[in-house]
DNA sequence: ATTCATGCAAACAATTTGCACGATC
DNA sequence: GATCGTGCAAATTGTTTGCATGAAT
């Protein structure tokens, strides 16, 4: 399966194999696996929600042209987390980030039809 | 009306002076400022959008507790797009970023009930 | 026998849409 | 009289829920 599917997509992937079992079913058990911290669910403003497998720290990016989802490694998000609470007085439980933009294979499509 | 009102509340508001608009009209008007650049779009997981007046670059953070929305301004939001942008060759047009946690307010009201 | 995960269909929330009408230029 | 913003209700999307059933302990 690839990375960062929506319920939708996991649904199609476990039918293949398993045809009677219904959305709920997926949604009831991906919920689970969140909140057991084993997957993670990346929000989507104005689309569907993504999982992902992948539990370390990072960010995501979404292409607004494939709208295809990347993952970023980044250094110092603790440091941003320190940040926000030092302007904020928020103590930080988590947070939720999605940045947009072109991704290098859209880029480069653009830049030969251009 | 208070800071980050969703379409809701917008629509609740105007209706006291306009009471027959409907909410499709509200809906539309907010969508247009939004892609004028006159209002921003605050994208809430597991929530109504809501919609903040104030266009300065700065990041939210919502209150898990009482569900406030709370606007921290933070320098150097450009470097951590230059990072991004570094990290992940995406050229970043927006982002989607809620932090999330205990503010200043609820955790002094716990402090007290503990 | 009780517990539990499941399928199904209905409910749900937020938002968008189609369409007809009424005002405006 | 063409355009435009609106009200209304229905549609749409993603997700959750109630309920009955069937498997497993």
């Amino acid at each position: 399966m690839h990375e960062h599917p929506t319920a939708d997509d996991v649904y199609v992937a476990v039918a293949v194999d398993h045809p009677s079992i219904s959305k709920a079913t997926v949604y009831r058990n991906l919920n689970q696996l969140v909140s057991q911290g084993e997957i993670r669910r990346v929000a989507v403003p104005n689309g569907a929600d993504r999982f992902d497998f992948n539990t370390k720290e990072h960010f995501h990016v979404r292409c607004s042209c494939c709208g295809g989802i990347f993952d970023v490694y980044m250094p110092h998000i603790e440091n941003l987390v320190e940040q926000i609470e030092d302007s904020s007085d928020v103590t930080i439980q988590r947070y939720d980030i999605l940045f947009e933009g072109i991704c290098p294979t859209c880029r480069d499509k653009n830049a030969n039809l251009g």
